[in-house]
DNA sequence: GTAACCGGTCACCTCAACGTAACCAATGAG
DNA sequence: CTCATTGGTTACGTTGAGGTGACCGGTTAC
């Protein structure tokens, strides 16, 4: 489309880009894991949601609910009992984030056989 | 909707996009901008990508345009001139990335300010 | 008495991603 | 002769995200 060179305002618009990329807390790497696996099971516990995003540790899962949690996207319910409850479920303003999220992880499944055989006759070419 | 005790199958799926999520390298920091701005530019050169996605060093977008390439997502035209020129520009799979990544960017964009709102709210609170 | 449960917190360490700066080859301009 | 241009590569240093393991409190079950 333009050359870039001819177009002045580009540089300034995706510097806002990669501000609300930031912001929008993606540069995590679980984050978008713990957001699909809110959106698609609803309300989840913090031990729930540790069993479905598989492989997170605790602390990470608890620092990226907190950032999740500050930014508006998730809500956190606490119940006292004994033993604890905690649960997790995402906002109005999360399952807004959610859906292309959700576009994305199916763009992931939809395309993973092509982009392995790609690599893989890429990695075959150079050898 | 399910609360995963319950529903065994879960783990196993969720680990599936967990797979793919990075097999879609979404895990690099530029990456996505890097699609953006191809998708939206159309084919583009290295100098030209370098200003786009500002703030990125010529070695990590050298990374990050191979393992694009690899992936089969992104496609290199090299010129046998002096000085070089060398453009990049998405494939057909790549240009099927740029509509969800795209909507994500979208999504950042139209929501950033509730998100810094919120951001700020909570930070209110915890003082 | 002690072990398990749940939802964390804390201290510590590691590694890879990222940034920086120097350098290169071939050519054309001044 | 020298400098600039283009598209990188290489060596090196840093930093922070993330992983690991220990620990906690209150209650119930063995």
């Amino acid at each position: 489309m333009w050359p870039l060179s001819q177009n002045p305002g580009w540089a300034a618009s995706t510097a806002i880009w990669s501000t609300r990329m930031s912001l929008a807390r993606l540069d995590n790497k679980w984050t978008a894991m713990v957001v699909i696996a809110l959106g698609r099971c609803g309300a989840l516990r913090f031990g729930g949601l540790r069993a479905t995003v598989e492989g997170i540790s605790a602390k990470v899962l608890t620092e990226t609910l907190r950032d999740l949690e500050r930014d508006g996207l998730v809500a956190r319910h606490e119940y006292a009992e004994m033993p604890p409850r905690v649960e997790y479920e995402l906002t109005d303003l999360g399952r807004t984030l959610h859906v292309p999220l959700q576009a994305l992880g199916r763009w992931a499944e939809e395309h993973a056989a092509e982009v392995l055989a790609a690599r893989e006759a890429y990695d075959a070419g150079c050898r």
